[in-house]
DNA sequence: AGCACGCCGACT
DNA sequence: GTCGGCGTGCTC
């Protein structure tokens, strides 16, 4: 019999490896490689992945894999391999990066359940567990635990009367119409309404039908169609003339959407200029990496789409990553839009079973193009033709979970093993990706102007400080207002852009500056509107807004939304006559209302659009032509060495968002820090410039791209433990690593304490240490084998934020 | 992660 | 003497 390798859904170090199981004879076609299967592990059955199908073992009395749950595998070989890459690059379990790959649709759910034994009676059973058996009932353990009786249970299962199954079940159904179609063809079905009586009137009627549409047909649709009733195709099914047939059919998001077709547009010469070295590289099959770099409206998408149409034609698919943020209808038209019916999106808009769904036409190969946010890197293709990432500077590529891995990463790497090439978009390139272009290591590719040679447009930096000393006292400079003031007069849109640091809200004693802290951790609490609550994201903790400050007493305690409330109140003092419409996540909560938000502000409905980050993406409106960002340094003094390269970047974006059409665009930068360079070179729009200056800055402090770092963070309940553990950590690190490494810690991390466990971290500076991995391993090794220790050690392998 | 096995304190 | 606390170690 054949033995099957699996990988059991345990994240644990000590469950981190192969369990070897026989393959029943029945399921020897079905197991492969890459199946789920059912398997009982210790006294339960779980879920597990075949990575292996072998004829010996080490091991003597194998258990048998109980079933499979798939009838095809659901990771192909090149995905069981980049599992291991995974693991061995974010220091992550094999069963968490195989999970990472898959649509959580696909996840098993457990369950436990008490059943009566066969033979038994629920007489037999110990009176107060009567009520629970009657009619053949089963028990779940959550109920028996509910319910408190879990110690008679356990007796009558040693009695053998009760029976212990757990149950490994799937989280999603596939969705499945009824069909109906004809058993005979055409001729034999005309010849059946021939030999039909007058009085069968609907019956003929329905083969008449089918004589036309040689077709199967949903079972609904057919009755609304011809109004007739479910009767009138029983009859026809029991005279075997027709069948009835469950099918398969995919919950399609855009099912009701239509798409205008595009056709391919002439390329400027400067877009040919940079598609061509990627067709070049599509046609011979090699693996190159593209920095793509353009200006904001210079066509990066249409070289997207032209080089997937030459993937496509060759035979090939593509995947295209996007920031969930820009993920926006006006992206997923152009897709669809170019490609139709090929192109599969994800993004997390999408429930559960449309992701599964779209997964699956991908999986199937129904489809050549996935479009989607970070997860969308997993497409489980087959024959890889090409791999974009859009807006590649963009921190969302990062998984702050585990695995902690990189979109670009793993695209470089899926890229490698299928022989092509990745192309990475940005109008302001991460400083990593700009110095591998420098360097050579990434193919640099230039769109240095806008369509149509469109000016950019003129960037005004207004300083903050000025225009307090000069008694202005308001958000808005009076430059500001004057151009608003302009833009409603003629007509014309504007965008009014809140740079906030986080997306989220706190709340705020307005007399004393308190602000309501988690007690938990050391972090505010996000007030949401639904019920008035105020949350912790990190540790769950909840309460109600109070009605006075703890603090000093005072009733003004109110909340701070995202601070556009505040902006908009004020607009309506000052610009009464303005029609704003306010995105932020007060007001983009549901589904849909962030796409609803933005036709409306399209459709001219309003003169003002005011919004945070959300608004700096995609926004692609002919008639705006003023971008006002009321505040550029609020993100600048965050204890993170990239601040001034996201204000930079944010900056930039956002200037881009004006006068994209005919009209000239305008920008005004409201700062209190106009000296920063990272402020003025937006206002310039001088990317090489702010590369340079930056790059220096990167080198004195020991910063990426210079060095690579590492992130270790240790948390235990006492604070002295932390720190103890984390000098010890330390200490080991530097007797393992060269002397050029710079090892910094232990520092109290930027949130120091997280539900009521200190925190404490290590970072790791360095150029080249082949020893790394290793090293990191040791010490994962060791604190997750000891559990009593209370401390928990998690690494992070090229971190973004650090905390 | 679960779960069983096992070795010590407070109860019928 | 037994029930049950959770410390320890295993799951092919």
């Amino acid at each position: 019999m054949k033995i099957a390798s699996v990988i059991v859904d345990v994240p644990a170090k000590q469950t981190d490896k192969t369990f070897d199981y026989l393959i029943p004879e029945q399921w020897s076609d079905i197991i492969q490689p890459g199946t789920r299967v059912v398997i009982p592990f210790g006294p339960r059955n779980i879920q597990g992945f075949v990575t292996e199908i072998k004829s010996e073992s080490d091991f003597n009395n194998l258990k048998a894999i109980i079933e499979p749950m798939d009838l095809e595998p659901v990771l192909n070989h090149e995905l069981l391999n980049l599992g291991d890459w995974l693991t061995e690059h974010t220091l992550c379990f094999k069963i968490s990066a195989y999970q990472v790959m898959l649509p959580a649709a696909l996840k098993a759910k457990y369950e436990k359940k008490i059943k009566i034994s066969s033979g038994a009676a629920v007489n037999d059973l110990a009176p107060i567990l009567h009520p629970f058996f009657q009619k053949g009932r089963t028990l779940s353990w959550d109920e028996a635990l509910q319910f408190g009786i879990v110690p008679a249970l356990k007796k009558e299962t040693e009695n053998g009367l009760l029976e212990v199954h757990y149950e490994v079940k799937e989280r999603i159904k596939k969705k499945k119409l009824k069909f109906v179609r004809p058993l005979l063809s055409a001729a034999e079905l005309t010849a059946e309404i021939a030999k039909m009586t007058g009085r069968q009137v609907k019956q003929k009627e329905v083969l008449t039908y089918f004589v036309l549409y040689h077709e199967p047909v949903e079972l609904k649709k057919l009755l609304s169609d011809l109004s007739i009733s479910a009767s009138t195709v029983k009859s026809l099914v029991e005279k075997k003339i027709l069948i009835e047939e469950d099918m398969e059919v995919y919950r399609d998001p855009y099912l009701n959407r239509t798409f205008e077709r595009t056709k391919p547009l002439p390329l400027s010469e400067a877009q040919k200029a940079a598609i061509s070295p990627i067709l070049h590289s599509i046609e011979k099959g090699e693996h190159e990496v593209f920095l793509l770099y353009g200006v904001t409206g210079s066509g990066k998408t249409e070289i997207y789409l032209q080089s997937i149409q030459n993937v496509i034609e060759k035979g090939q698919e593509a995947i295209v990553l996007v920031p969930e943020i820009s993920l926006t209808p006006q992206m997923v038209n152009r897709f669809k839009g170019r490609f139709g019916d090929l192109v599969a999106v994800l993004h997390s808009g999408l429930s559960a079973g449309e992701k599964y769904d779209e997964w699956r036409k991908i999986h199937r190969g129904e489809v050549k193009v996935v479009v989607g946010a970070r997860s969308a890197i997993f497409a489980p293709f087959e024959n890889l033709g090409i791999i974009i990432i859009d807006e590649e500077h963009e921190t969302s590529y990062k998984q702050e979970e585990m695995p902690r891995y990189h979109a670009r990463d793993v695209a470089i790497e899926r890229a490698r093993n299928y022989n092509c090439s990745v192309v990475l978009g940005s109008a302001t390139p991460s400083l990593e990706s700009f110095a591998r272009a420098q360097k050579k290591v990434y193919h640099l590719l230039t769109l240095p102007t806008r369509m149509n040679n469109q000016a950019l447009p003129s960037v005004e930096i207004i300083d903050m400080r000025e225009e307090l000393r000069e008694g202005n006292r308001s958000m808005f400079s009076r430059k500001l207002f004057e151009k608003l003031k302009e833009r409603i007069e003629r007509q014309e849109q504007s965008v009014l852009f809140l740079n906030k640091r986080g997306h989220s809200s706190f709340v705020m004693c307005r007399d004393c500056g308190y602000v309501m802290n988690c007690p938990n951790c050391d972090i505010s609490l996000t007030y949401h509107r639904a019920g008035g609550q105020m949350k912790c994201h990190y540790c769950g903790y909840e309460s109600l807004v109070p009605k006075r400050c703890p603090e000093c007493s005072s009733e003004y305690i109110r909340y701070f939304g995202t601070g556009t409330q505040k902006v908009e109140d004020e607009l309506g003092k000052i610009l009464p006559e303005a029609r704003v419409i306010r995105m932020d996540v007060d007001t983009t909560g549901r589904k849909g209302s962030h796409e609803r938000l933005l036709k409306e502000f399209q459709e001219g409905k309003a003169d003002i659009l005011l919004g945070t980050q959300m608004i700096a993406k995609g926004l692609d409106f002919p008639n705006i032509t003023l971008v006002g960002v009321l505040s550029a340094d609020t993100m600048l003094h965050l204890p993170d060495f990239r601040s001034s390269e996201k204000t930079f970047q944010l900056l930039t974006q956002v200037s881009g968002r004006a006068g994209r059409h005919e009209l000239p665009g305008e920008v005004i930068i409201q700062t209190y820090s106009p000296e920063h360079y990272s402020v003025e070179l937006a206002g310039t729009q001088d990317y090489d410039l702010f590369y340079n200056r930056e790059m220096m800055v990167r080198k004195t402090h020991r910063y990426p791209p210079f060095y690579y770092l590492s992130l270790i963070t240790v948390s235990h309940e006492e604070l002295l433990k932390a720190v103890k553990e984390t000098e010890k950590i330390v200490a080991f690190i530097r007797s393992q690593l060269s002397n050029e490494t710079v090892i910094l810690g232990p520092s109290a991390s930027p949130i120091p304490r997280i539900n009521n466990r200190y925190r404490y971290q290590c970072l790791i500076k360095y150029k080249r240490e082949p020893n790394l991995i290793r090293t990191l391993k040791t010490i994962l090794d060791q604190y997750q084998k000891d559990t009593k220790s209370g401390l928990q050690v998690s690494i992070d392998v090229n971190p973004f934020i650090l905390m």
